[in-house]
DNA sequence: TATTGTTATACTCTATAACTATA
DNA sequence: TATAGTTATAGAGTATAACAATA
């Protein structure tokens, strides 16, 4: 037999700790009336992965649909500009501003502090070794790789 | 300036990949009509850090109310007992029964294969690391310790 | 009056489907 | 006829608030 507990597994740890870093996230991007998804759609625009609303629902694996409306709120905010494709006048471009990049730098900042609260708890040598598997996964997986 | 990018932050990795995990653990568990959630209860029960639906809820940082909607949902399956507590009628204790213990076992199968998905793209050591990181982390932010 | 569990209701997030405009 | 974006609608998941039983 096998005692192997649930809450031991890598992927228990990973769920639970994610939620939890997500929701702390989501607090501090509170302030600016964000959620973690504008972040998301931010960072694929300053990544030039994407562009227009299509690809970029189809990278972050979101419906086109909440594309839409994750934009509306950037655009309100003078985060991001959209352009119609003059070549293809159905697709719309997104594009960061000035503005945008800012809002991204803060809300990088945030993620950094919670990055700080949490390697508090572990030795530096145990922080590298963390983040060093956590790219890998990343990259392995379909994520960001960097 | 600082040219920290947001998808490199343990933050956006923790979350990511947590959800993805997530993601996957629920496919598995569909073929029983379980949620994670429902799977995590099972885990508190055996673990015996408690017993009344109210205890349980505030150990899961959920509603009271779900808790209930959980345990109506695994009682009907069999996995859980409801009992009033004799010395104060108003608690519900949860106890697992046999075919609970069976159902959490095969959860755990579930989510020890997708640790071994994950592991797959790790070196022994990267992984070992991974581990140890990771239970510190969930010890350190009020998360089961094993 | 306070507490446990339950039920009723509402809210948040996201997807699916229907629609418009371009191609 | 197919595709990009949008809008309308619906569903999953969960919380909050009202309620019943017991303390």
């Amino acid at each position: 037999m096998n005692d192997v507990k649930l809450t031991s597994t890598l992927a228990f740890r990973l769920g639970t700790l994610g939620a939890l870093v997500t929701e702390r996230f989501s607090e501090r991007l509170a302030a600016h009336d964000l959620k973690p998804k504008h972040v998301g759609l931010l960072a694929v625009l300053e990544s030039g992965a994407a562009a227009s609303q299509l690809d970029i629902a189809r990278l972050m694996n979101v419906a086109p649909s909440l594309v839409v409306s994750l934009a509306d709120r950037l655009e309100e905010l003078g985060a991001v500009r959209r352009e119609r494709d003059p070549s293809d006048r159905r697709r719309q471009t997104l594009t960061l501003t000035a503005q945008g990049r800012d809002l991204l730098a803060t809300c990088t900042e945030a993620a950094a502090e919670i990055d700080a609260e949490l390697a508090e708890g572990l030795g530096p040598e145990q922080a590298k070794a963390l983040r060093t598997a956590m790219r890998t996964l990343a990259t392995r997986n379909g994520l960001p790789a960097d």
